[in-house]
RNA sequence: GGGAUCAUAGCUCAGCUGGGAGAGCAUCUGCCUUACAAGCAGAGGGUCAUAGGUUCGAGCCCUAUUGGUCCCACCA
């Protein structure tokens, strides 16, 4: 016992060896065990895409300590950690690595560059899990998992035959969003809408067999070439004659029909809209509606292709450029108008996406997810804030089928195999021999992959064994609480939540803590354009981990975002040093000493008051994690140990354990309630710094095994001493008195100075007699008089006054008058504040009848309280302005 | 267009079920007091966005307004 520590506390000389220390202890790790309750949380997968940045590392401390604290509590506590493929993600990345290195992705073929992109994941997924030890997590890293593994893989296998059989997957021909650049189509999720700076385009479709025309606007004139129809509202009187006619589109020079369909606006624009099927999504419903054909007339990149007659082969972009130009030239641009609106892109690499008409697979999304509303409904399934409800409602019940394939080569590839003679199509787990309606045997495999988030649906069931019927996932599932952020709720939550009731009957988590985003010191989003972001790794290199957990925690409220700065960091670390050095005063101290307890009666008021307060700390803490508050319970552990504990209670102490050859008992029963203290501090505030805490626990406790599996505190009735808390905060205020004359006389700590203590209150003077030795090292105090009357105070002595006594400071030669006066009358006003709002309180009749009565004795207590001490303050004022005349 | 959210000290934010306005940082004044100068003791600084309402009592609940942020949405 009684190691010595440095004067500053160091992370970087224990993090690394006490990680390893847990790990090879195993304490990650989980297995089933019948005896105990499981806790189970599955870690959000980060992509292999690249580093981890400052919102993984905020996701991870959060779910780091709530594993901590339950398993602390003596839960079964698993943690799974895992990495995700990231489909498109990953394979733009891929893709350009190779540009970079002249090779051409379609040259190198499929199954080279998904060997090299399983290089690249092993690579990257290597570096996350190095960054995430960094951070300190207790994930069982003996479980780690990939979203392509074999087992995840065989879990997708299984839920896309699942869903085909039962009707829930199918493949059609429909309109999706298409990246040009990525060459793949999208889902909703992954388009991302951006106001735009365009034009409205006006432009003139001559009526056949007239010579009138309608006017119609439209922001994409390239896509006139798609052209099937012009639609008006059938209640409009302007074009009522039209409808059934036709119009010549401009360019091309077909004939197209008018249709009267009630998805136009009158009120907008001309009221008269064209409609190209295949490529917009509106006009691709107004198209079913009316039977007309679609005509895509683009390219996978974008550029006009065949059907767009001369302008194939030009981009998108330029090709509108030049029929505005001819149609201009035909006279037949009416006016083109500045308009902004919102234009979709890709989420990934920001391309505008195109709707177009394609061959896809699709989940038919409106059974599967009514389970996962009602679960919210139903109280089932929570948010953490509850506000996030509306938003996961609201998609859900607003939700359009699931675009799942892409037309990429790196992911789960869809299991549908073709007839190479006949074309038929078999879902099967294993390629078919024989193609089962013409008994061809050359089948060829679908070409598409899934979407990344269709395995990481399958997170929280597949991690844990299933389709098997494994014993992990009978004990550890449903998992307990998902952490995440808000901006994934739609791609990954609501996903993980109908695919939970759809495989396994049960919601995946009954809980799903959201969290912010981490924006930079001027409140901007984090991202590699603005070069704003913030490495995790370098502020655990120069504050340590835990001072950047507990920056990530405090004074954050959940489901908001937060800003992140080296100040905060700053602030965190010097808390982690205050921890440290407190606890090397007390091993000082402790040195080779055996210590007992105390007995009950040898307890002194500052020791059971800060055992009081300590427990009620216990409580405190342990309720506001259980309602996810991490933010308030750390800031209520920051105050109390650096408040109460360390200026306060450590300061009491002092005397007593200075002068342990005087009272060696009391030295004994300072030393052991400092340690007791101690202890549950560092258990309580473990799972927001794990370092700091373990390093010194081991040292404090060397007999224990480690902090991180000790047992979390409880609360203790019998620890509860109103009493003692009653005494310690009065004698504070004395402390505090007596330092405040001293500050505003300027008299120096060298000059002590005798103190009465004059009270009443027999159990208030016997406590304050058991503190009368710390106010030495405190206050600059010679001597402490504790007395029940004015006896031998001199007249002019300085006097404080305080709630239930009156302090007096014999200094006569030293007083300043007029700063003593001023300071009187300080308090004098501050007092008649006080007395009014009392008073008021309490001659208000409304008051008097309606708050409740324990509310109303208070504030009598406190204007009793009041009127005494204004009465010694103006006796003391009194006093002065005597002698100054 | 719908919805969410925010507005509290110079800055960044807490304020949990309505009951005497808080923290960190910054500023100022003293202190190298034998755990800690990454520290100790103090001080200054706020019409809790605005206007109403509910209540004995509102930073907190309700309504409206202003300003900011975000999400969703098919007005071509």
């Amino acid at each position: 016992m009684g190691e010595n520590l440095n004067k500053t506390y160091n992370p970087k000389e224990i993090e690394a060896k006490l990680y390893e220390k847990w790990c090879e202890s195993k304490y990650f790790h989980a297995e089933v065990d019948r005896e105990k309750k499981p806790f189970t949380t599955v870690m959000p997968p980060p992509n292999i895409t690249g580093k981890l940045h400052m919102g993984h590392a905020l996701d991870n401390t959060l779910q780091d300590i709530l594993i901590r604290y339950k398993r602390m509590q003596g839960y079964n506590a698993l943690w799974v950690p895992g990495t995700d493929h990231a489909a498109i993600s990953t394979e733009v990345k891929v893709t350009n690595q190779l540009k970079d290195e002249g090779i051409d992705k379609k040259e190198l073929g499929r199954e080279k560059f998904l060997e090299r992109t399983w290089q690249w994941k092993e690579e990257y997924a290597g570096t996350i899990e190095g960054q995430l030890k960094k951070l300190g997590v207790s994930c069982d890293w003996d479980r780690e998992r990939f979203t392509m593994d074999e087992g995840c893989s065989k879990a997708v296998e299984e839920v896309f035959i699942k869903l085909y059989e039962e009707g829930y997957i199918y493949k059609g021909s429909r309109i999706i969003n298409w990246c040009p650049v990525c060459k793949t189509s999208l889902s909703d999720a992954e388009v991302e809408h951006e106001e735009q700076d365009g034009h409205f385009w006006h432009i003139k479709y001559p009526l056949v067999g007239s010579d009138d025309y309608l006017e119609i606007a439209t922001t994409r004139p390239e896509t006139m070439l798609g052209d099937t129809a012009i639609a008006v509202h059938p209640d409009d009187e302007r074009y009522k004659d039209i409808v059934g006619k036709k119009a010549i589109l401009p360019l091309v020079g077909k004939e197209i029909p008018i249709v009267a369909d009630a998805y136009v606006d009158k009120e907008f624009g001309t009221g008269a809209v064209k409609i190209t099927p295949a490529h917009d999504p509106n006009d691709f419903e107004v198209g079913k509606r009316h039977n007309l054909p679609e005509i895509n007339v683009m390219n996978d990149d974008a550029t006009i292709n065949e059907n767009g007659g001369k302008y194939a082969g030009m981009e998108r972009y330029a090709a509108r450029e030049l029929m505005v130009k001819e149609l201009e030239e035909q006279g037949l641009l009416v006016k083109v108008v500045p308009h902004s609106h919102n234009v979709g892109t890709h989420d990934r690499c920001h391309t505008t996406v195109e709707p177009l008409v394609k061959q896809q697979w699709f989940v038919r999304m409106e059974e599967l997810a009514k389970p996962a509303i009602q679960a919210v409904k139903n109280g089932e399934l929570k948010f953490v804030p509850e506000r996030f409800d509306k938003i996961y409602l609201h998609w859900l019940e607003n939700i359009r089928d699931w675009c799942i394939s892409r037309q990429i080569w790196w992911g789960h590839r869809i299991p549908a195999y073709y007839c190479d003679e006949c074309d038929e199509m078999v879902v099967s787990r294993t390629k078919p021999g024989v193609c089962p309606k013409c008994g061809c045997t050359h089948l060829t495999q679908d070409e598409d992959t899934l979407d990344t988030w269709f395995s990481s649906a399958l997170w929280p069931f597949s991690v844990l064994g299933w389709p098997e019927k494994t014993e992990d996932l009978d004990y550890f599932y449903p998992t307990d609480v998902l952490v995440t952020g808000y901006d994934i709720i739609f791609f990954w939550v609501i996903r993980m939540v109908f695919s939970g009731y759809a495989h396994t009957g049960k919601s995946p988590f009954h809980t799903v803590f959201i969290h912010g985003l981490i924006r930079d010191s001027l409140g901007r989003k984090m991202s590699k354009s603005l070069g704003n972001g913030i490495d995790p790794l370098e502020i655990i290199d120069q504050y340590g981990a835990d001072a950047l957990r507990m920056t990530l925690v405090t004074g954050n409220a959940p489901g908001n975002d937060m800003r992140f700065y080296n100040e905060r960091v700053e602030a965190s670390r010097n808390f982690a040093n205050k921890v440290w050095n407190a606890s090397r005063f007390i091993m000082m101290n402790l040195d080779e000493k055996e210590l007992t307890k105390p007995e009950e009666n040898t307890f002194r008021p500052a020791d059971r008051w800060i055992m009081s307060k300590c427990n009620q700390l216990v409580k405190d803490v342990t309720e506001n994690m259980d309602k996810f508050e991490l933010g308030i319970a750390l800031s209520k552990l920051y105050d109390f140990i650096w408040d109460e504990f360390c200026d306060w209670y450590i300061e009491l102490a002092k005397y007593r354990i200075y002068h342990g050859d005087e009272d060696a008992q009391s030295a004994n029963d300072a030393l052991w309630t400092l340690r007791e203290v101690l202890k549950k501090a560092l258990k309580l505030l473990h799972p927001y710094m794990p370092f700091v805490t373990e390093e010194i626990y081991s040292k404090l406790i060397p007999e224990e095994e480690s902090l991180m599996m000790s047992a979390w505190p409880e609360y203790d009735e019998a620890l509860s001493s109103p009493a003692a808390e009653r005494i310690v905060e009065h004698y504070k205020e004395i402390i505090r008195g007596v330092r405040n004359v001293r500050a505003e006389m300027n008299v120096p700590n060298s000059r002590k100075a005798k103190v009465y203590i004059v009270c009443e209150d027999e159990e208030l003077c016997s406590g304050f007699a058991c503190l009368s030795d710390a106010a030495q090292m405190m206050a600059a105090v010679s001597e402490l008089k504790i007395q029940h009357d004015k006896e031998g105070i001199a007249e002019d002595a300085v006097s404080v006054v305080v709630p239930d006594a009156s302090v007096y400071l014999p200094l006569e030669d030293l007083v300043d008058f007029e700063q003593e006066m001023e300071r009187l009358t300080k308090e004098e006003k501050r007092l008649t504040k006080e007395i009014a709002r009392a008073d008021g309180m309490l001659k208000n009749e409304k008051f008097m009848s309606k708050a409740p009565q324990a509310k109303i004795e208070e504030e009598q207590k406190k204007l009793e309280t009041y009127r005494e001490m204004m009465a010694k303050v103006q006796e003391r004022l009194e006093g002065l302005k005597a002698r100054q005349a």
